[in-house]
DNA sequence: AACTATTTATAAGA
DNA sequence: TTCTTATAAATAGTT
């Protein structure tokens, strides 16, 4: 969606592909919240970026997350 | 992004809610993964349906979520 | 399940 | 970094 069809691979170049993060990680968390609303189920997103940061959404209340390296 | 424009509420017939729970439901995992693959950073979103079941996408191995009611 | 008119998201540019 | 705009992508209503 945008002046160009985008290629899906890693974006090499570290500023398009910050910048390309935080348009995207926005536009997702709003998708998950409106299915959440429009169809009335529940949602979980968490998004790490590489530097360890998280964003996330959840429609539930409280929830833990841990990742398992089984 | 359609005939009409959406109004960000729960879509009342059961109906209707069931085929846009399906086709935003993929729409939202195809974005989630594409951000993964873009961008380089770890995603994990599950949603679960009225009736219980679960879908979900994750860009890490394997996980555990628990969802607390504290 | 496919189609298509239209809205929405966003890639590039300013 | 915030805003704009051309275009790609998603999808609401229809078939």
């Amino acid at each position: 969606m945008g002046r160009k069809k985008v290629e899906l691979k890693r974006i090499e170049k570290k500023i398009c592909r910050q910048i390309t993060f935080s348009k995207r990680r926005n536009g997702l968390i709003k998708k998950a919240r409106d299915l959440s609303l429009l169809c009335d189920v529940q949602v979980a997103l968490l998004v790490f970026s590489s530097s360890g940061k998280l964003y996330e959404f959840s429609s539930a209340g409280r929830y833990l997350l841990l990742f398992m390296s089984l």
